[in-house]
DNA sequence: ACAGAATGTCGAATCGATTCGACGAATCGA
DNA sequence: TCGATTCGTCGAATCGATTCGACATTCTGT
């Protein structure tokens, strides 16, 4: 394995000549920058991290902290990960994943070992302890979704409260009358994960500016509890018309069930979506709410790299950067107006 | 942020000592060993990993480079994903992701980098040039799917052909005499993916020694395409009774052609999964072959841990050390008999 | 009591890149 | 032509942990 030696021997120069050229920031005369870089091509030459990380006190890794819940897995969460990662990449940065269940253990690690210079957490909750552990180290980070417990920590978030809003809203401007709202699971809510409380906050705005008739229905994490709910709102006498949907695990699941009771989606029933992406249902074209998680990786890695080289804080009292972004219905999506005239 | 020389300081010793402490690899002194420690706690000491790394010639740390096909995902990769971090943090490693597009430069970057002690790939195809190329670097690797085209390097796969004639058998002995066998999509079979090519394998075997009639679709990975094909068959009379799924990508979509022919599952038609985890309908109870993710993962880290410090290669004619997983019905899962008798 | 072995600790070299101050040569103005 | 710049390159220190050989001590057996 070629060392910046190597290069300086076979270049006929100073090693330090030779981290001059590679790095540019220094004035190199055209004659030695060309036989450098012909002898680091000829040899294969590449920076051995290690040595360039111990010097320079940068790793160029961002640790990406991964939702656990044991025995559960999200399908958005894999998207996210390759998409920080590509986003990183654009930065100059690798990603390392940590998925230790014991998450402050885990972030102690990682800032105590310099393996990264910044983290980036995703599925924060109000009292995440990862977000707190990493805030009292002074260790940079920025996190994908809001933390109302660790002010001071750049954030990113989809804008939930305005996203169910609008997609309730786009129902009503379709024409439907009566409307079922199935928000998070309840244990998402109790746990005052932040997407579940601002959907919530968002269908409570519509239902008191509208003139609709919007039931509000907490979902259950369990298929059979959920879809006791889900029957017991579809049998309300005049029949809903329209479901918005913010719980996705379950949602085949759900589709299961509007099958088996007979309703036909969107004939009998329109069905919306909220935080999907295009992938959650094998290609089938139901009007959505689109999860920007390109967009959101992008925006969280900005953030994170930002926060590289300072203390991970904020002046106490001041906002730390952040970006709430503005919900989209995805492309292609039209909600089926009522079959019958709701009025 | 304290160093060894902090600790050694703090415990009145030399930092070499220190080390001797922390790594246990020469006799010390009770007395000596509780001062460092008592110092390494109070100080909150955890050792640089760059100056170890560039000391050791270790970095500890797996590169796992992740399937891109642009534009698609599979949920399954991202459980992968976090059952090799976990697995390899069992190890003492961890792992940092590579998800460039451009796999061959970002396996140089790799291996030249020294940024990993080995390399983990995922979804082999037959002529990956990411497994030629580190094999021709000599850097360590084991690979997730077989590769014919890069004898030597080690591997862990599940057995997609006994996988397939498991189902297929089961389905048969649960008194199915027209089955269904929707294969992996034809683009996959045509790229010569490994399971692609032996689950289809596991199908004809099945064919030649069974008198069930079986009918063997290779099945498109377009939504259209797919439900064509899936009607197709279904309408052959006698009507089949039973359908084996090994293209999962569209499944959803699937059982929406099949709601939409006016067939119930399982009473119309038991539908068998081939190499599913249990979210992948969001709890809903269909028999299947389980895809083995965490057994897989840890064997695969197994290998790429053990092939760590070695030149990734095995002598020419020898086998490479690998695991072929024999497959296995997911716990509960029942095929249900056909409803009319079949002959 | 003393040679020799065993035990525990230390000092120094090393891994490979970065970066600062210094130094020789070329260039400039008067 | 000479002193002052400017330009390009070099040498050496440094980052923090590991590890080898050496050096005191203490222990063992006679």
């Amino acid at each position: 394995m070629a060392t910046i030696k190597d290069v300086a021997r076979r270049a006929g120069v100073a090693p330090s000549t030779v981290s001059y050229v590679l790095s540019g920031s220094r004035k190199i005369s055209e004659d030695t920058r060309l036989a450098v870089r012909a002898a680091v091509e000829e040899l294969g030459y590449h920076p051995r991290a290690s040595a360039r990380t111990l010097r320079s006190a940068r790793s160029h890794v961002l640790a990406l902290a991964v939702p656990r819940v044991p025995g559960k897995y999200r399908g958005a969460d894999g998207t996210f990960a390759i998409d920080i990662s590509d986003a990183a990449r654009g930065h100059g940065y690798d990603v390392v994943l940590i998925t230790d269940l014991a998450g402050v253990a885990a972030m102690r690690r990682v800032a105590g070992s310099g393996m990264a210079d910044a983290a980036v957490l995703m599925a924060v909750e109000e009292h995440d302890a990862r977000a707190a552990a990493l805030r009292e180290m002074g260790f940079p980070a920025a996190l994908l979704g809001r933390s109302e417990d660790a002010p001071g920590l750049p954030w990113v978030d989809l804008d939930w409260e305005a996203s169910v809003a609008l997609a309730l809203r786009e129902t009503v401007t379709a024409g439907h009358r009566r409307i079922v709202f199935l928000s998070s699971a309840e244990h998402e809510i109790s746990a005052r994960r932040g997407y579940a409380l601002h959907g919530l906050a968002g269908a409570r705005l519509v239902a008191r500016e509208s003139t609709a008739d919007l039931r509000i229905v907490p979902s259950s994490g369990e298929p059979e509890e959920l879809g006791r709910a889900l029957r017991e709102a579809l049998a309300a006498r005049p029949a809903p018309t329209a479901l918005v949907v913010q719980h996705l695990i379950l949602l085949p699941h759900l589709l299961d069930v509007i099958t088996a009771a007979g309703l036909r989606v969107p004939e009998d029933l329109a069905v919306v979506l909220v935080g999907s992406f295009p992938d959650d249902l094998g290609g089938r074209p139901l009007p959505r709410i689109e999860l920007p998680v390109t967009e959101m990786s992008a925006a969280v890695v900005r953030l994170a790299v930002g926060a590289v080289g300072t203390d991970g804080s904020v002046p106490s009292g001041a906002q730390p950067p952040h970006r709430l972004i503005a919900p989209r219905m995805a492309t292609g999506s039209v909600i089926r107006p009522p079959s019958e005239p709701s009025s």
